[in-house]
Order: structure tokens, then sequence, then C-alpha cells
DNA sequence: TTGAAAGCGGTACCAG
DNA sequence: CTGGTACCGCTTTCAA
């Protein structure tokens, strides 16, 4: 015996459906007697409002797509779902993750068949740029569609993004007013079937650097090695083989840096002692290794990016729907005046 | 227009709506063309079938819960959470997530309110132990109750967990054997009201230590320091205030570790030199800082419980319900014979 | 304040 | 192979 329907309920409490209901979704329209007999009932028989009912006849699917490139273990599609569930978790949402939507295979699979229209109220696009035809396709399922760290904000209802363009751009600068003559930047290999936003952190240093064309000894250039797991050790070969050490070196990500500044001290290269390094995320073990790192905080950006389609999903008009925030230096161990400590 | 059912599809290309459904469901009961014609003119009203009204007429909800104490950030849980879905979105189910269910107040509102109530398809219970009253509760719920390295399988249809205490057990008896003659087990305090299976991570190390009893020269003790994000540094504190420095330390897991190796090298402590220190987990960044540790991998551990769980929802029993499975010692740059270097 | 009844969008049994 | 037709469990007028 473990089907209790919502009228074995009402039988049970000797009112109608209509009252067993309005119990529990509209409480102020049933008497305190009868709501009190009914709740009492309810919890005797297990039961409870059915979330797929509620769904259907609501036409709201109480659902919502995140879409993104890579594994949901990555530190930062990890703090942004993290982010998103907390605020739709509680206004009664579930979340379908999509993984790896960026490549070819997935990406025209998910554009073509979209598994997610009509059985969405919203959807996340996380970090990933969408092309005009896919967004266009992407439209036909009649939704909010917010979009976070996304390259560009056309054809999305609500974007918020970090401006990675400007934050390495911070980031180089601040090498060049401490003084540093020899910096690079060290990233992976752009996916050119993606455009991901993290992109313009190389154009952002390219530009800070450019502001000292013409001064006679200062050099600059950028590093960029091949994806996968040994990224790092990639790094660090290419940065060893180079014929002048760097004094100052920006990185793509912290993941980047990391293993850098730990390694390198075990060449010889100490930091900040005989160079400077900056990464860029503030992600997990960058203030034990004291890394001088650009802040960005995506589990903050998943949520008002949940907010956001709250508010569209309701209806509602957004009053500011494409945010731009900046990354924020945080200044550790890692960074020092040229020459500083020599 | 952003209305086609399933009734303007089939009178769109012709047919029945019992066609139009089974075009999609059961595509091998229906003649090639009318299928075609059907697919076509969803595609052109942009329908699909919609997964509430499935849920709905199915009986099930297509969505199951997953249960976890602290932050779904943190990377046991995370690791767990993408092993479980990346089998149950395939299958066509959702997550529903609950966190911090461990604290009391979240606790006893989960476990009487029972807000999953009629709601899921099968609960995932990571890493806490539920009291038999509370798993009496959940069992309220009648769906499959799959446990992840809870303490106990006492209630659960299903269960998969490492075997903490092996797992410790073999971690100090590794150091025993290296010669080790001062060895401590570093961990952060119990939260009493959890009993994770966490816990018998020391057991383990007791138990090692216990088979050296009557040795004259051998030393070990177990080091507790409050939790919270800075009981690394207590750690540290408490290592560094031994009027012994151990040999040999075992840590309760990687994120222990981590910042131990790399601060008690700036203190002179330096390994494998002077000592041997070993981890727990093998997650991110044991490798880059060359930790030698004990690997679990929860994302199978997920994927396995999963499959449990929708063998169980379909109805099958399982060959082999509880399982438990070994920790693997990963042996890297950080433990040594004792006195080897020096 | 409460009850009756019409759907929401499918599924599946039963005919044809 | 296809169509007609009861539901699935709830919400929501409309009346009483």
């Amino acid at each position: 015996m473990d089907k209790a329907g919502i009228r074995e309920v009402a039988k049970a409490a000797g009112v109608s459906i209509s009252t067993v209901s309005r119990a529990f979704t509209r409480p102020e329209l049933v008497s305190e007697r009868t709501r009190r007999k009914v709740l009492d009932t309810a919890d005797r028989l297990d039961f409870n409002i059915s979330r797929s009912a509620t769904a259907l006849k609501s036409g709201q699917t109480y659902r919502v797509a995140m879409l993104m490139n890579e594994e949901i273990t990555s530190w930062f599609n990890m703090e942004v779902f993290a982010g998103i569930n907390s605020v739709m978790h509680d206004a009664g949402y579930d979340i379908s993750l999509f993984q790896h939507v960026d490549t070819g295979e997935n990406r025209r699979d998910f554009f073509t068949n979209l598994p997610v229209r009509r059985n969405v109220d919203a959807v996340f696009v996380t970090s990933f740029g969408v092309e005009p035809e896919e967004i266009q396709q992407l439209q036909r399922i009649h939704v909010p569609i917010i979009g976070i760290n996304t390259p560009s904000q056309e054809g999305f209802d609500a974007t918020i993004s970090i401006d990675d363009e400007d934050g390495m751009f911070s980031s180089a600068q601040h090498l060049i007013n401490l003084g540093h003559k020899n910096i690079v930047y060290v990233c992976s290999d752009a996916v050119d079937s993606i455009n991901s936003s993290i992109d313009a952190r190389g154009q952002g240093f390219i530009r800070a650097c450019k502001t000292m064309e013409g001064t006679h000894d200062f050099k600059w250039r950028v590093l960029s090695v091949p994806r996968g797991k040994t990224f790092a050790d990639s790094a660090l070969t290419a940065l060893l083989a180079l014929d002048e050490f760097p004094d100052g070196i920006c990185c793509q990500t912290d993941m980047m840096a990391i293993p850098l500044v730990l390694r390198l001290d075990r060449y010889g290269h100490r930091t900040p002692r005989d160079y400077s390094i900056i990464g860029f995320d503030d992600s997990a073990y960058a203030d034990t290794v004291n890394l001088t790192t650009m802040r960005q905080d995506p589990f903050a950006m998943g949520r008002a990016a949940a907010r956001k389609a709250v508010k569209l999903i309701a209806g509602e008009t957004l009053e500011n729907p494409y945010e731009v925030v900046r990354a924020q230096l945080v200044l550790r161990g890692t960074d020092s005046v040229y020459g500083g400590d020599r």
C-alpha cells in the first residue's frame, strides 16, 4: 500500500481534493481546522504534492538547463553551477546539465535536436561562444537564455560576465608598474571552434604591453602551449627554453600559475626573488601557495544569473540585463618591485 | 504563437495524437513514412514531448535526490555528483541537490518534511551517517536509497564505499615498513552529530600503530585540529609545537597534506629528506606537489551508485548491492626509507 | 470556505 | 499500423 494519492487523502480527511490541493498551495484559503486535518492525514498517508502534476498543470517545467564546455568538475563550471543551484533550488527548480556542448559532435547534436525544447524554463550558457545560428536555434525553445562569461551578449536575454580583457590588462599593467622589463603571458592554445571568453585575457595582456611600445629595454611575448593535462609541464618547458628567463609572468589561470611557481622553484627560479608571477581566478590553493592573482567569483556570477532567470521566467523585465563585473587583483606574495630583492 | 501541442502537430501531420506520441517514443510501431512526416511537422512546429506529462503519466518523476553534507563544491561531493550525473542524465533523470543536510537545523527539517517524498525516484546519500530513525523516515518515500561512503549500510538498498579504515591502515603501515619511528596522524575534529565515514581513517591509523605496541623506540599520536578554513594552519602550528618533529605524517586528506608539505618546507622540514608524508584522495594538485597519497575515485563511485539506482528503479534485483572498494596507494615523491637521505 | 468538473499533455489499451 | 479514449494528479474557475 504505497498508493496514497490526493483523492485518498481527501477521502480520509473527509474533504474534496480541491481542498487538499489548497491546503498545500494556498493555505490562506482554507480554514485553520480543515487545513490541520488535511495536513495531518496527508502526513500519515505519506502524501505530498506531486511536482510533476503541478508542472504539467502550470505549463512550467521547473527545470532549467545549464550548458557548458568541458566537465562540470572544473573549478569555474562547478562554482557557477553551485551558484545557480543555490538560488534555483530554493525557487523550486532542478538543473539539467549538458556538458561538453562545445565540441563539434555534441554541439551540432544539441543545437539541432534541442533536447531541452519544451522541457526547461530557462537556459544558462556558460563561458563559451555560441554562434549566431546556434542562438537562433536556441531561441526556438522560447525561454529566457542567460549567458555567463559568454564572449558576446548577442541573442541573450541577460548576461553576466567578468571583463577578462580588462582583468589581464591590469595584471600586465601591474607588472609593468613594478618595473618589470621582460614579461610573458602563458596560456593554453585557444580552441578555434569555441571562442571562449577566456581568450580575451591574451588581448588584455597585449594591449598593456603595447602601451610600452617604443620603450627601449622592454620585452614581452605570448607563450601558448597545447591543451591537455600536461599543459603546465609544457609551459614549464617552454619557459625554461627561453633564451632569457622573464622577470614577470602573467598566467591565463591559477591552474597554470600554481604548478609553475612550484616547479620553477626547483629550477632555481624563485618568486618573488627572481621573478613575479600573477595568476587568474583565485581558485583552490592560490592562497596556500601565496599567489598574487586576479580574483573572479563565479559562484556569485551564478547566483546573479539565476536571479535574472527567475525574474525573466516570472515575466518581469530586467532593470539591468547585461552586467559586466571587474576582476580584482589580490596582492599576495608572488609579485615584487623589479630588482627589489636582488 | 508558441503553443504547439501534440494535437496541433497531429492535426498538421494529418494523424492522431496517438501516432504522434508513438512516433517519438515507439518509432518501431509507426511506419517509416508516417514517422518522418510526424517528426518533420513536429520540428517545424517546435514541438517536443513534454517530460512533465510523461512523468505524470508514467508515475515516475525522472528526478533523483542527492543528499550531502557541506558544499557541493568540495572535491569529493563534486566528483560523486559528476559521476552520478554522468549516468543519470543519459537515463533521463535530473538531480535535485540537498546540501548541508548534516547540520541539525537542515537535517531535522529535511527528514521531517521530506520534501522529496513522492517527488524523486531514488535518493543518494553521500558520505554522512544517517541515524536509524532518519533512515526510517526516509524509507517512507518508498524509493531506493543508495549510500556512497556512508558509515553503515543499514537501511540502504545499496551502498558503495571505500574502505577508509583499511586505507589509512595501509598508509600508516607503509610508513612503518619504511622504518619510521615517530608518526602522527593529522585530521580535522570530527563533527559529533555526523559520524562521517571519514572518521574511520583515524581508526585505521591507530590499528596500524597498535601492531607496533611494545616496540621500544616507536611513537605515534593523533593530532586533531578544529575544522574551518584555517585547519591547515592549525595543523602546521600543532605540528611545529611538538617537542619532537615526526618523521612520518599521515593526513586525513590531501587538502591537509598539500598545505603542509608546502609550508613545512619553509620551516626547514623538507620532504622526503626530513620526513615522509602521505595524503588521502589523490585530489587536485596532489600530482603537481608530487604527493604520495591514498587514491580513491569518487567519480567512479558515483557512477556505480547511479547504475545501481537505475536498476533498482527498474525493479531489478542487485547481484551485489553492497560494495566496498579499496583505496590504492599512489607512490610519488613524499615518502622514503627512514633515515635514507640523511 | 468548500466542492464539482474541466483540462494540462501525454500514454496505452482496445478496436479496426 | 493507426485512431479513439480513458486516465495520470493536480490546479482553478465557477457555484453553492
